[in-house]
DNA sequence: CACGGGTGGTTGCGCAGGCAACTACCTGCC
DNA sequence: GGCAGGTAGTTGCCTGCGCAACCACCCGTG
């Protein structure tokens, strides 16, 4: 995790927190979510990601919108520089990955932990 | 990790990083390290685990000695306290890590997965 | 309609840890 | 022996994040 980091960092200049969240709102339909689900979704206290979100904001890579439907609640939107700075930390992290974890596993041993995260992760609590 | 950190703290009222110094030691000859190479074998930057060592000290866990052969250096050594402390951890943390991980995982699924961390963590880089 | 309890998000505070700079020492070369 | 360059550990500064307290708002109940 620390070399990943280390990467994305030094070559696209955002955190892995911050790939997190660009992450999981490139997955959201509409890409927006709530504060609080995105907070949970990348495993950070609703407070921490209050703060990231608004440095994520004023970098440009999101927009908060007030929640029409809730006055207390807020939107996290992707924006299209998000969405393409997202696209290339993605190519950063994956080659990452690939290189530093991957290429160590045969194909069978990638397969069996791929299914076996995949249980495990819906069972967090 | 999140939730192990947490039963550690709560319950033994040590954090990962200590466990992790503390498991180093139980394992190195003599129950003594170098500085550095504990902070190495731990991921965490020299000035980080200069200033855990002195927390730990304090807490009566390990002791620090000056090294004898070279002026500069110093070796960290674990005490009776940080044994015992280190025992009551052990079994916080392996009934953490079967309960939330290994459950999930069939007897096959986990030495493949032992496996394949043996052979990434030398790895590292 | 008022009100009490619950929820979403933000802020004050504290802490762990990384980087860079520093000190003390070691070592190899002249 | 002296000096230059490297290494072990510590400290100043800064950042990210968790907890607890807080505010604004929602909703169910009388």
């Amino acid at each position: 995790m620390d070399i990943l980091e280390r990467e994305l960092t030094e070559r696209r200049g955002i955190s892995l927190t911050w790939y997190d969240a660009l992450l999981q709102l490139t997955e959201a339909p509409g890409h927006r979510l709530r504060m609080s689900e995105l907070a949970d979704s990348i495993v950070i206290s609703r407070s921490g990601f209050s703060r990231a979100a608004r440095r994520m904001e004023e970098a440009g890579l999101i927009a908060r919108e007030p929640s029409p439907e809730d006055g207390r609640g807020a939107y996290v939107v992707l924006t299209d520089q998000g969405r393409r700075t997202f696209r290339n930390a993605a190519a950063v992290h994956l080659r990452g990955v690939a290189r530093h974890f991957l290429c160590h596993l045969s194909e069978e041993e990638a397969a069996v932990v791929e299914t076996a995260l995949r249980r495990i992760r819906p069972a967090r609590r």
